[in-house]
DNA sequence: CTCAGTGCAAAGTCTTTGCACTCGT
DNA sequence: ACGAGTGCAAAGACTTTGCACTGAG
């Protein structure tokens, strides 16, 4: 926590209370939240946050890296913390929405074949992995 | 192009004039097209073709599997005519927007892991690699 | 004290929907 | 002929922006 600030403020940005309640929603969260779901939860805190800091925020912090935006299938983007400062990737239940840390993909090779093979510098990739939980696969999360 | 035709029959859906030309312009397309980008190519062919329309076909066609749907940074959707009907995944220039299909991905043997240690049924995964092509690191196309 | 950051509301985008009409089958 | 598919325009969702005010540094 204490780090994340420190970044902040390296950046030159200011610390201020909302985007202290957005950082607190999405280490308080277990799944990714959409824009207007941490809006929501910041608003249980600050009441006379607006959507438009909301979003600000959240654009500020997947700038410093400090929170992964995800791409799901129909809530197009949702925010999560980034817990671990190492490569990592997410497995995501199609059903709760539940989100588990993947470490390490073994792309690093691939990776570097595509490179050579077709002269692309390449900067990172995308990856999540879409399944269904255990309780989900038990027919409870059906949608 | 008569076997994507089929495909459409096949589900009873009905082979239009407006959903051949969203697939002649995606097949036509070297790299992913926006809604909009189709809706202006299609109008060239048929400039009644509405917007509702190009979503109401992309939509469609997602659905089919006969095109993909990537999740670009900028402009979230684009989509692709899938030319192969192998497993493959997308390598995409950050600059130009040129895409280079991969073909395999080597992520079976995580995939497998996964499951076994999440309970996790694992249906599929979401693959991009981002980088510049060639002339895009020449500064071409520095955005 | 200063200017980045905020809240609000308005303006943009992008996408979907309702409805009467058209046209593939 | 029948009903899926279409075009249009309006509605809806989501996101950004302008502007005066506030408060972090």
């Amino acid at each position: 926590m204490t780090t994340i600030q420190s970044r902040i403020r390296q950046n030159k940005y200011k610390i201020t209370p909302q985007r202290q309640a957005v950082l607190k929603v999405l280490s308080a969260a277990i799944q990714p939240l959409s824009p207007a779901e941490v809006h929501k939860l910041v608003q249980a805190d600050k009441p006379a946050t607006g959507m438009a800091t909301v979003y600000r925020s959240l654009q500020l912090l997947a700038e410093l890296g400090l929170i992964c935006e995800l791409h799901t299938a129909g809530n197009c983007h949702r925010y999560l913390l980034k817990r671990i400062d190492s490569h990592h990737h997410h497995l995501i239940c199609s059903g709760c929405g539940q989100v588990v840390h993947v470490e390490g993909c073994g792309l690093k090779e691939i990776t570097e074949n595509l490179s050579r093979q077709t002269g692309f510098a390449i900067d990172t990739h995308l990856l999540e992995f879409i399944g269904r939980c255990r309780n989900c696969q038990k027919g409870i999360g059906k949608v």
